[in-house]
RNA sequence: UCCAGCGUAGCUCAGUGGUAGAGCGGUCGGCUGUUAACCGAUUGGUCGUAGGUUCGAAUCCUACCGCUGGAGCCA
């Protein structure tokens, strides 16, 4: 009886400009109503934001089964799509057969309106299945895509750095160990201790040294107890390195890709980001418009300290050259004074890792944050110290042997140029743009400081 | 890890020492080309967990767990 028919996306069935018939869906009850003589169907298969109306008459051969379908229940759709007769959408398909695929009972957790992220982050499982996180995730596939495709277009080369690394000291806090046994390292899989990396980056500053740009995107782990909105233990981490490249090249750079991915998911995913304007935040759209639209700006640390120190705010914590700007400082910067991305470079030695090169004034690094509006650090970064004897001071200074770094030394050795790089947090840039303010929330299922379900 | 707040029905919440509540959802019935439909009825609870105070604890105290906001660390 049933000829075989290939599934229309909902997507592409909304976006059609002339009836289709026969149509096949599939997809998962959003929702459903009764009428007179037939019943109301909001089919959704994740394809995009909006649902498609089904209208199943009562003389459908399961039609008593088919009104005891409830939200969540999968379903298989033969119909015609025609011009809808009622008000709200253009299309609705006309069923000629549906066949009910999983039941859901009424224990089924998501209901038609109103959930909390907070509630809907115990049910990993089932919310991608609600508008917002459908939205979400789909916006995350496509950031992932433009990153790729940004990178590709300028001629730089992926690579794929260890996960597993035996660099114990990145400078980027506490690592998960790496074992199949409990004490002597010697022994063990890898013969030597060994943790799931924190940065690609020394290994990434290798094959600049060679292939000129590449870029590594990939999971990072970092085992800090932290527990805040912008931390996680698992995430994921873009980290351009470039050869014959100073600083300012860097901050060029952070601040073309930033743009750019802006522009690409506004262009590609309308629907979503209207939503996040409708329901997650309300000045989304202007604000990333904004920092599309306007250059980032650019100051010093020193620059930033006086600013601070003028601007008459009364901050909790003190301002002073050689300390750390706090969250505060940075958010005065970004959110109050220039209402805008903000590049700060230039930071006191002490204060940043051993790999960042040494300003000619001996007491700065190469080194840049790049702030936004609402997150704080999204981009972090340097123009990488290519200088062997400087190097191998610094790591003095940082209470490192150089003898641990060899390889890592002979990037100088030989044929060593000036080289700049920085890690963008993927989730971070997910939350700048999308709106949504909790870093669990854009990953599908997030690993926490004492979590990790699913 | 530190500081503050919160934890009551499937969900969102009210209840601040004396019989466990509402709205939504679910279920049943009605109405209806509906749109978070509407109307009526009904269902629904180890009040986060474990101790303690009290004649009596959702309510007061202690510890733990979880969540939220802020801080530190950073992406």
């Amino acid at each position: 009886m049933d000829e075989p028919l290939s599934p229309t996306p909902i997507k592409g069935a909304l976006q059609s400009t002339i009836p289709i018939e026969p149509i096949q869906l599939q997809g998962w009850v959003r929702t459903r109503r009764d009428s007179k003589d037939f019943s109301f169907i909001e089919l959704n298969d994740g394809s995009c934001l909006r649902n498609l109306q089904i209208i199943a008459k009562n003389t459908l051969p399961n039609y008593a089964a088919l009104q005891r379908l409830t939200t969540g229940a999968s379903i298989s759709v033969r119909g015609a799509l025609v011009a809808s007769q009622g008000k709200g959408q253009k299309w609705e398909v006309v069923a000629d057969k549906i066949d009910i695929v999983g039941g859901a009972d009424d224990t089924y957790p998501l209901q038609k309106k109103g959930h909390t992220p907070e509630f809907l982050r115990e049910i990993a499982h089932l919310r991608p299945r609600s508008n917002l996180f459908g939205c979400v995730f789909r916006v995350r596939s496509r950031l992932a895509f433009a990153i790729h495709q940004f990178f590709q277009e300028r001629g730089f080369v992926y690579v794929h750095t260890p996960i597993v690394t035996g660099s114990d000291c990145e400078g980027a806090g506490e690592l998960f160990r790496v074992t199949t046994i409990d004490c002597d390292y010697t022994k063990d899989f890898f013969a030597r201790q060994t943790y799931l990396t924190v940065s690609g980056q020394l290994e990434a500053e290798a094959f600049a040294l060679a292939l000129s740009r590449v870029y590594t995107f990939g999971p990072t782990f970092r085992a800090e107890n932290s527990n805040t909105s912008r931390h996680a233990s698992e995430f994921w981490m873009i980290e351009p390195e470039m050869a014959f490249c100073d600083l300012n090249g860097n901050m060029d750079l952070a601040e073309e890709i930033v743009k750019y991915l802006i522009t690409d998911v506004r262009k590609c995913c309308p629907e979503e980001m209207e939503l996040f304007a409708k329901f997650v935040d309300k000045e989304l759209l202007a604000r990333l418009d904004f920092v599309v639209e306007r250059a980032f700006q650019r100051i010093s640390y020193s620059d930033a300290v006086d600013l601070l120190r003028k601007s008459g705010e009364k901050f909790e914590f003190p301002i002073d050259y050689g300390l750390n700007l706090q969250s505060e400082h940075e958010r005065w910067l970004t959110e109050k004074h220039f209402k805008c991305p903000v590049t700060v470079f230039d930071y006191p030695k002490e204060i940043k890792p051993f790999y960042m090169r040494l300003n000619d004034d001996g007491k700065t690094v190469a080194a840049i944050d790049l702030l936004v509006p609402g997150i704080g650090e999204i981009v972090g970064g340097s123009q990488r110290e290519e200088r062997l004897d400087m190097l191998e001071e610094n790591m003095r200074g940082h209470k490192m042997d150089p003898a641990d770094y060899k390889w890592y030394l002979d990037l100088r050795r030989y044929g060593t140029v000036p080289h700049s790089g920085f890690g963008l947090g993927f989730e971070r840039m997910l939350m700048f743009i999308t709106g949504v303010s909790n870093i669990r929330d854009v990953i599908p299922f997030a690993r926490t400081p004492g979590s990790a379900e699913f």
